[in-house]
DNA sequence: GTGGTCTAGACCACC
DNA sequence: GTGGTCTAGACCACG
């Protein structure tokens, strides 16, 4: 895994958990069938509580996304990939929207908003490499 | 005020005021010495609970973006105009690392990435005129 | 509120506590629109802890049968009374039908589960009174 | 055998055995003497760990339905019959209260409940021809 | 006052 | 080892 934390962030923990499960099994990161990290090690390797790791698991439960295996763990259920890729874009795009509605509300240049948006791909896409 | 208040955003309600009020202050839609509305009528406008606004205008003035008249209201402070148009970047440049992380993360394609850029802005500028 | 809570019982302390709530509900003990009580005195009333009640509402929230008034508690909310007056048939005739299960599997006399099932029908109903 | 494991149940999967067990020895559909199913082929059977079979079958010799032959299996113990009929009351009168007591709570009119009770009695003894 | 989140740590059931 | 539940207690956002 290779989840990214932030305390700070507006959105909650579990929350940023549930997002980013949902973002690996829509990238394939995870594939159906396979476990994801138990509890106790992914909240390890998070330096955050277990049971807050339990409570976006439980969450992803309930989505659906995720199906518990007896003794065993949880593993990515049937049809999870197909939904979280769905989900995946309703996500962005409700934060996109966001972001877009700030821009214009603080009335930033239609030039420097689409500059900024390239500058940042661009970022983006380095890293990506 | 244009104000739009999400009360099922996961940002807290003062804090997409303090926002909202910053973007206003950086496009000049409120300008330097002017008076901002009134707790109450503020509280009114966005059916919002007074206490709410109360303590972002309070964070507001910490910040420096508005300062108390005696007796008056509260004033778009002297070079708040110029820090929130330095902030706003930030702010609008900080969500937009997010969503593209976010994209990069669930591996969205790099063409489907742009295009559901270009049909928001498209969304946006409609709206716009 | 005339809840029981047995910890002895397989059922998990806040599932008790959901099922309940919606009886309550089907049964218009608690009414539409009426505020449940607080996290905290329902859970010093049935002397557990308050996040194992918190827990329970999360559940209801999504369940539909509550709802959140901000800063003020959590109310009944719209339709869930038909709702749990369906739920009720199904969780109930759920029970049931393990019992009459057990019945069965063990062999139980036809006319000993009859007789069984009307004592305990007239225990209920004595008490009902 | 013919028991029913449902992983779903929120009742323990080695508890659904030990209740299995008790019922079919309080229906005599094993006598006293006999032997019951390897912990291993009961586990294959019913495609759950052989561990939780092992866990059962501990806890039936505890509770005394089940003893030891040494380097043969495990034979329902004398005496077993008689305790797993009383038992078998007991049990199952519990999960009626239980049903009674929820059905009561949440104000189900009593013809309602009456006529459930039929259909599902009716339901169970169509099955059991 | 309200609910929501998080941490810390215990115990249980199951594999 | 796994997940699930529960307790205890702290802090935050909101009214």
């Amino acid at each position: 895994m290779f989840f990214r934390i932030d305390p700070s962030d507006d959105l909650a923990i579990y929350d940023q958990v549930v997002r980013q499960v949902k973002f690996a099994v829509a990238g394939e990161v995870v594939r159906v069938g396979e476990l994801v990290p138990s509890v106790r090690e992914l909240a390890r390797e998070l330096t955050i509580n277990p049971n807050t790791v339990a409570r976006a698991y439980r969450q992803l439960q309930a989505d659906g996304v995720l199906e518990p295996i007896r003794g065993t763990g949880l593993a990515v259920a049937a049809g999870a990939h197909e939904q979280c890729r769905t989900e995946r874009v309703t996500l962005i795009r409700a934060r996109l929207r966001q972001v877009l509605f700030e821009a214009r509300q603080s009335r930033l240049d239609s030039g420097q908003l689409r500059s900024l948006i390239e500058s940042e791909l661009a970022h983006v896409e380095r890293e990506e490499v």
